[in-house]
RNA sequence: GGGCGUUUAGCUCAGCUGGUUCAGAGCAUCUGCCUUACAAGCAGAGGGUCGGCGGUUCGAAUCCGUCAACGCCCACCA
């Protein structure tokens, strides 16, 4: 078999992708095993794939792999979400484009455009995450608005609501004016702004002097809503605005002074404006001194009749209008600079506006005390585990959740009004019509008498049973899917979503199956650029995955992710990383090229290459017994590495090297059968360890390795590499590393070519001796000789307490060689000084523990030894 | 305003309950090599007073206190 010198990732990963599956490969059926289930964070529908998502996915598809190769039953169910305010935005934009209106349309055309939206760019991400290689179960895709989901998503409706816990009410929510629809509290991001301080002047009622109360806000727009102006009771400095009353300025309304220990004495003049249509504060004070509420604002955010003044105006605009007005009019005391943090929302960017109105909403207390304890006590883990304090104040400070979105894409409330007022909650039309009729007593009710809520539900009120849902848990309770793949093993996601999405899934587990939904949560970090950007759109610092996967191969990516990838950090993502993944990938291809080059013979293994099977096979099963250890604390990048360095430095710069057979006379020799055999056993188990890192390369070569038969995969090989090794001969032979890197120090030094021979004498004893023949052979040295001392003229080195000499007759200097060895004694006698002191030191000989002590005379030893050494081999030159 | 976290070689990070030769890895850097698997490579080398200060201890990167810088989360300050 001819391979070319380099890898190239193009002409087979699509290849092996197809063959994996047409081989039905990634499929998972409930069988005897036992399940490890991974359920996909949805991507949104219309979403397409950025960084965050190769890092994502590539984890999970790294855990699937190794769990499947691990003999676990592995099922990888994929999906989008719907993501009602982003898609809902989309399709109104691309409508708008077209020229139509959204108002325009009745609810069954706006849904009509949405669904083919969805059909159009739905599920393109997912076709993405198969060029990464993720071995998801196709079959099983889930969309979080298709029958199944939207089935159980209605039912939990419905059955939260016959529980009590779903209620409606009139309530301060957060309003985006863009989207036109309520948003959770978790919707909203708070960002500090560049903004004024308006100190308004209200004249004081009746005021012989004439004078002016001043308050200060940062929003002189909404006076129009104010009803009160409230003062801290204990405020000295607006004691006789007591019992006073105000004048709105422009507006020229009448509102009392109230006291309340709320408002700041220090802050501004110690004067609060009172808009309890406009502040959730205010709201609250307007509650608890039964104050008028008026709302100034249209559901747009531009003014309402109710304002009075500015009628349709933007509040942004009305905000520039009215300082001019109010200075105009002398009602503007100052303005100075300020800055506070304004609620955005998270989809339209826009600053929220605190509305009252009538909205759905969701009792939390209940839900967060079934899902602490479990996180608490680590019967469900996060890795890292600092994520669990961020966890516990959410739920212990948690509020109740408004699930209710005024938009049309999405799961439709199942709540129906009646005629007469009222409203029944149903599972659909039919039995909303029974329960009516039961409701009102008249039989002669028709479903047209009942109108559906307008309302949907939050995103999260169907992911939240993501993991639940697809395994249709919800409308089959105790089906064999939920009970065997039900809980889930690994969810791999990030901690912005932690409050969104996991704690609710922890909530919804808890409350529908009575356990959780995963057993392991793992947080990734966001990916970076290499300043420590995050990825923008407008920075344009992001980089396009598919051509990141064109340029370096899939597992080259896939490498370069997980390099630097440990859980809940931050990657700082940078494309040299992927270059050293495809150079990973380049190294193993050729290691691969270099084996299957090979003549066999049936000949005698030679000494040499017994001993490097020997070491490298408890070299394989250290580092796999590492390996594992590393999986189990999630340690992704650190097992990566591990293997990186098994296969790099340990497998192909000293066992192929130690194992490679010569040339002669320009002839290649065969190599004996045995090695040949290891050495593909070897590989095989490289290749498995490799795997789930970079599936396509390692695929690729296993097929190659020996004759395979149709439809066998590398993917659902067992790994199952011994973990018992010798430490002993790896102990030996990091000591023989060290013998062959000084006699290459000396070559390199004394400028001597490979080709030259060589002849190595150890002084007295040889605690290598067994390794002879492999030093003797990656050193190209004729002889390896114990002597009493060493010869005159030769170049020496210490590994641990032995010296070894490389004779080279005149080639010394020996100038150079007295220095190198001064400057060694130097280094020794100050080690010995620094044991010597420790051990004269009482207090440590009589606290410290015997084997510490004993530690300290053996370098104490050593060190005396080595002296001892150097010293001769000085004198001995200098004679 | 609270809470959490980070600070170790040029960069990204390991260093678990304090003690196996005065701190490790990968990348980058430097030196020498186009040696018939690989220059996307090979061989070798240099580089850190472990953020500052103080304490506990025979002994601290590792424990405690404090200060500083950075980051994240939460919170209604107009």
């Amino acid at each position: 078999m001819e391979l070319a010198s380099k890898y190239n990732p193009a002409d087979v990963e699509g290849k092996w992708y197809q063959y994996w599956l047409d081989n039905k490969l990634f499929s998972s059926k409930p069988d005897g095993r036992k399940p490890y289930t991974v359920v996909i964070p949805p991507p949104n529908v219309t979403g397409v794939l950025h960084m965050g998502h190769m890092l994502n996915n590539t984890i999970q598809d790294i855990l699937v792999r190794r769990a499947r190769m691990k003999g676990y039953n592995a099922c990888w169910v994929p999906g989008t979400d719907h993501a009602s305010i982003a898609t809902e935005a989309k399709v109104v934009n691309r409508l708008a484009q077209q020229g139509i209106k959204k108002t325009d349309l009745t609810r069954d055309e706006f849904l009509k455009h949405a669904w083919e939206w969805t059909d159009e760019h739905g599920g393109i991400i997912l076709k993405q995450l198969r060029k990464l290689g993720a071995s998801c179960d196709w079959d099983r895709t889930a969309f979080t608005m298709d029958d199944a989901r939207s089935e159980s998503v209605i039912k939990v409706f419905v059955d939260l609501y016959n529980k009590g816990l779903i209620y409606r009410g009139v309530r301060m929510v957060n309003w985006d004016p863009k989207a036109l629809t309520a948003l959770s509290d978790e919707e909203v991001i708070y960002k500090e702004e560049n903004s004024k301080l308006y100190y308004l002047r209200y004249k004081v009622e009746g005021d012989a002097e004439g004078r002016y109360a001043i308050v200060a806000t940062t929003r002189p727009e909404t006076i129009m809503g104010d009803t009160a102006m409230c003062i801290n009771p204990n405020d000295p400095k607006n004691e006789w605005l007591k019992g006073k009353k105000v004048i709105v300025p422009l507006v020229n309304r009448v509102i009392p002074v109230i006291e309340d220990d709320y408002v700041d004495i220090e802050f501004g003049t110690g004067c609060l404006k009172v808009t309890p249509a406009h502040d959730v504060n205010d709201y609250m004070l307007g509650e608890k001194y039964n104050l008028p509420s008026i709302d100034i604002f249209n559901d747009n955010g531009t003014l309402s009749e109710a304002a009075g003044m500015y009628v349709g105006m933007d509040r942004f605009d009305v905000r520039k209008q009215i300082e001019k007005d109010l200075a105009e009019a002398d009602l503007l005391e100052k303005v100075e600079a300020y800055t506070n943090k304004v609620g955005c929302s998270e989809r339209t960017n826009v600053p929220i506006e605190p509305k009252l109105s009538m909205q759905w909403f969701l009792k939390m207390q209940h839900f967060a005390d079934m899902a602490l304890p479990p996180v608490m006590n680590d019967e469900l883990k996060f890795y890292p585990a600092k994520y669990k304090n961020t966890y516990r104040n959410w739920l212990e400070n948690i509020k109740d959740w408004c699930i209710s979105r005024q938009l049309w894409w999405g799961h439709r409330i199942p709540a129906y009004y009646l005629p007469e007022g009222g409203y029944v909650v149903a599972e659909n039309a039919e039995k909303a019509l029974e329960l009516a009729k039961e409701k009102t007593g008249n039989a002669n009710l028709t479903s047209a008498d009942l109108r559906q809520d307008d309302d949907c539900l939050d995103t999260w009120f169907s992911s939240w049973l993501w993991p639940i849902s697809l395994f249709d848990g919800i409308n089959n309770p105790g089906n064999e899917e939920i009970n065997y793949y039900y809980p889930t093993s690994d969810l791999v996601t990030g901690p912005d979503i932690i409050f969104f999405w996991v704690a609710r899934m922890i909530m919804a587990g808890y409350e529908y199956l009575g356990d959780m939904p995963f057993k392991n949560v793992y947080f990734t970090g966001i990916v970076r650029d290499k300043l420590g950007r995050k990825m923008s759109k407008s920075l344009g610092n992001s980089p396009d995955p598919l051509e990141l996967i064109e340029r370096f191969g899939a597992d080259g990516v896939r490498m370069g992710m997980m390099l630097s990838a440990p859980a809940g950090n931050d990657i700082l993502f940078d494309d040299t990383l992927c270059e050293q993944g495809r150079n990973f990938n380049n190294k193993i291809w050729n290691a691969f090229r270099l084996v299957k080059g090979w003549q066999v013979a049936d000949i005698e293994q030679p000494e040499y290459a017994a001993l490097a099977t020997q070491w490298f096979e408890s070299m394989l099963a250290k580092t796999a017994a590492e390996v594992d250890d590393l999986f189990g604390k999630y340690r992704l990048s650190e097992a990566l590495m591990a293997v990186y360095k098994l296969f790099w430095d340990e497998f192909s710069s000293w066992y192929l090297e130690m194992v490679k057979p010569a040339y002669v006379n320009g002839e290649p020799q065969p190599i004996d059968r045995v090695t040949y055999e290891k050495t593909l056993g070897f590989f095989d188990s490289l290749l498995k360890l490799l795997h789930p890192f970079m599936p396509f390369i390692t695929e690729e070569l296993w097929q190659h390795l020996y004759d395979r038969k149709e439809g066998e995969s590398l993917m659902v090989q067992e790994l199952n590499i011994p973990t018992t090794c010798d430490e002993a001969i790896i102990k030996n032979f990091e000591a023989v590393k060290e013998v062959i890197g000084g006699i290459r120090t000396i070559r390199l030094q004394k400028n001597i070519a490979q080709k030259e021979t060589l002849s190595l004498q150890v002084v007295g004893e040889n605690p290598v001796a067994t390794f002879n023949s492999v030093i003797a052979k990656l050193c190209n040295l004729t002889n390896v000789d114990s002597v009493e001392n060493k010869a005159e003229g030769s170049a020496s080195f210490m590994v641990g307490t032995t010296e070894y000499a490389v004779p080279l007759g005149n080639l010394i200097n020996v100038e150079e060689e007295l220095k190198k060895l001064e400057a060694d004694l130097a280094y020794n006698e100050g080690f010995l000084q620094s044991v010597m002191k420790k051990l004269s030191n009482e207090k440590f000989v009589s606290k410290a523990p015997a084997a510490v002590i004993e530690m300290e005379r053996k370098k104490q030893a050593d060190a005396e030894s080595k002296i001892a050494a150097l010293k001769e081999s000085i004198a001995a030159l200098k004679k």
